[in-house]
DNA sequence: GCCGTTTTCGGCCCGACTGTTTTCAGTCG
């Protein structure tokens, strides 16, 4: 089995756990860190990197010894440092280390010391009094980390759409006459939140996390400073608040706008500037040079603006300087839907009211697309219900002003590639978007042919929510996504990315990879309702975490050109 | 372990809060 970029990345990730438990040159532990992260980013899959020869070392935070590192895992499917770390440590130090309170330095005092070498032992080293007496440690120590054991922190990241609903409660709820921004990664606006970072300016900043504390749904205090406040909400969500003056609003929402990684590119330019930059602002000296608004930071850091869904330092930096960062594409440069519902099917309104809904949106066109049979709990369309829908259809735009009904279907894909309807249906149809609904858990290689083996029937236009995840709830099934994009840009096939808030399928990181190769994407809501199609912002929202323009994706054309377009 | 128009050696982001101390280390973001 091909090792997959993330399975490298976590042995990086356990491998810095252990060299830091060991009390390693933390930079160097950074360094196993970063490359985890740009291994784990990365649009194509390292094997595919190495099979064309591509040099990793040229790879941001990763030379010439880790790219051999990498190289080696690859090959051989192991990992020697790894592995000799956990010859002479236990490798569960690493979840030991994840517990509140417990970093690197107490992890080893706890091994030393009192041989706990998992969780297990831990458990008994408390029941036996022996963790109070440890130098750093104490009784409310002691009790938290119990606390914790006992209820294992529900490892939990939310969905965006949960997490933007909590979001919206609390800042009319912190409202001050101040500034109250939800910032981290909600605004980067990635797939699921770990927590919820808002940023106040205040002339009372301490009065704004004392408000924090007393709102009704907080569940846990975890700190309350004069300037940041950490409480736990009941949904389970932390929340951190942070209070700065006005004039350091700029640095301090790029400060808690994050990502981390970012933060760490852009402290390093204003340190070859012999400058440092902090929450507060770009400092010369003692001199504040730039803080209140992020456009004058990044300006005077010799950047052009990068927009948060950027900023996971990605390659974003190196394009700033230059100033030649993608104009990513924006809600308003859509002009249709390319997969909606009915009650034809599983949708809940008449067609009618479904373009109504999408007309209202400012857009020209939807594309109906129904179920077909084999989703039989659907009520999936036979050839006869198609040819039906289709006179249907040409009724409504008849009478639809301005407004363009196309007809189209989401076509089941079967277990083995084939289609759930004849070419002689799909012949007819303007858009075929073809989807997998069952057998989710074949092989990759299976899989990964089946879906192929859909596109290469050239009455279809968009493959459907690629991986069939369901956010928190299913996993993708498995596919080899390189192969996937390869066969899509080869066949000329539109890749979906579905704005439905548990779906956001593909995700950043595959619509990316599909772009770079010249794949085009289509953004679409899945609407099954007449309020589903306001969706298109979450859909957007990955589109630029993929750094997509306008230009990438089908679906911000005119009609005319759209029909042009995903034509084959 | 990475990286380089101030460097191939010597740097590497920065500050708040907590709990443990008696002036600060460790953790966290």
């Amino acid at each position: 089995m091909p090792v997959q970029n993330a399975e490298i990345a976590a042995m990086f990730d356990q491998t810095a756990d252990l060299l830091e438990i060991k009390g390693e040159n933390p930079f160097r532990v950074r360094a196993y860190r970063r490359a985890a992260r740009t291994v784990e980013g990365l649009p194509q899959s390292i094997r595919s990197l190495l099979s064309a020869e591509q040099d990793l070392s040229e790879l941001p935070g990763i030379g010439k010894d880790l790219a051999g590192k990498i190289a080696e895992i690859v090959k051989t499917g192991h990992f020697d440092l790894l592995e000799s770390l956990k010859r002479k440590m236990p490798g569960e130090l690493g979840d030991i280390a994840g517990l509140p309170g417990l970093g690197p330095k107490r992890v080893k005092l706890l091994y030393e010391k009192l041989k706990v070498r998992s969780l297990d032992d831990l458990r008994r080293a408390i029941k036996g009094g022996r963790l109070r007496e440890l130098r750093g440690f104490g009784l409310v120590m002691e009790k938290k980390i119990a606390k914790a054991l006992e209820k294992p922190a529900a490892e939990k990241r939310f969905k965006l759409a949960e997490a933007e609903a909590e979001a919206e409660a609390l800042v009319a709820y912190l409202r001050n006459g101040g500034r109250v921004v939800v910032a981290g990664s909600f605004r980067r606006r990635r797939d699921t939140v770990g927590d919820l970072d808002i940023l106040v300016t205040s002339k009372h900043g301490p009065r704004v996390g004392d408000k924090l504390v007393g709102y009704d749904n907080v569940a846990e205090v975890l700190a309350h400073g004069p300037t940041r406040t950490t409480v736990v909400l009941r949904s389970g969500i932390q929340v951190d608040l942070r209070a700065v003056a006005e004039e350091c609003y700029g640095a301090a929402l790029m400060y808690f706008t994050g990502s981390k990684a970012h933060n760490i590119a852009l402290r390093g330019i204003a340190n070859d500037h012999k400058w440092k930059l902090n929450e507060y602002g770009l400092f010369s000296g003692k001199r504040r040079i730039a803080g209140a608004t992020e456009e004058e930071v990044y300006k005077k850091l010799g950047l052009a603006y990068i927009p948060p869904e950027m900023r996971e330092d990605r390659g974003e930096v190196a394009l700033a300087l230059e100033d030649k960062l993608p104009r990513l594409i924006t809600v308003e440069d859509i002009r249709g839907d390319l997969h909606v519902h009915s009650d034809w099917t599983d949708g809940t309104a008449p067609i009618e009211d479904m373009a109504k809904a999408a007309q209202a949106c400012g857009y020209e066109y939807m594309a109906l697309t129904d179920h077909s049979r084999r989703v039989a709990m659907a009520h999936g369309l036979d050839p006869a219900r198609v040819a039906k829908q289709i006179r249907e259809i040409d009724k409504l735009n008849a009478k639809l002003k301005g407004f363009t009904i196309l007809k189209g279907i989401e076509v089941d894909i079967l277990k083995d590639g084939r289609l759930d309807l004849p070419d002689s249906t799909l012949s007819q149809l303007d858009v075929v978007v073809a989807s997998v609904h069952s057998f989710f858990d074949l092989s990759r290689e299976a899989q990964t042919d089946r879906i192929i083996r859909a596109m290469e029937n050239r009455h279809v236009n968009i493959v459907g929510h690629p991986t069939g995840r369901l956010i928190g709830e299913r996993e993708p099934y498995d596919l080899d996504m390189d192969r996937l994009t390869s066969a899509a840009r080869d066949l000329n096939c539109c890749l979906e990315i579905n704005a439905q808030p548990e779906r956001l399928d593909l995700n950043d990181i595959h619509a990316h990879a599909a772009k770079v190769k010249g794949v085009k994407l289509a953004v679409s809501t899945d609407s099954h309702t007449v309020n589903s199609f306001k969706y298109i912002r979450y859909g957007i929202d990955q589109a630029r975490r993929a750094w997509l323009t306008a230009e990438d994706v089908v679906n911000t054309r005119r009609l005319a050109d759209l029909r042009k377009l995903i034509k084959r």
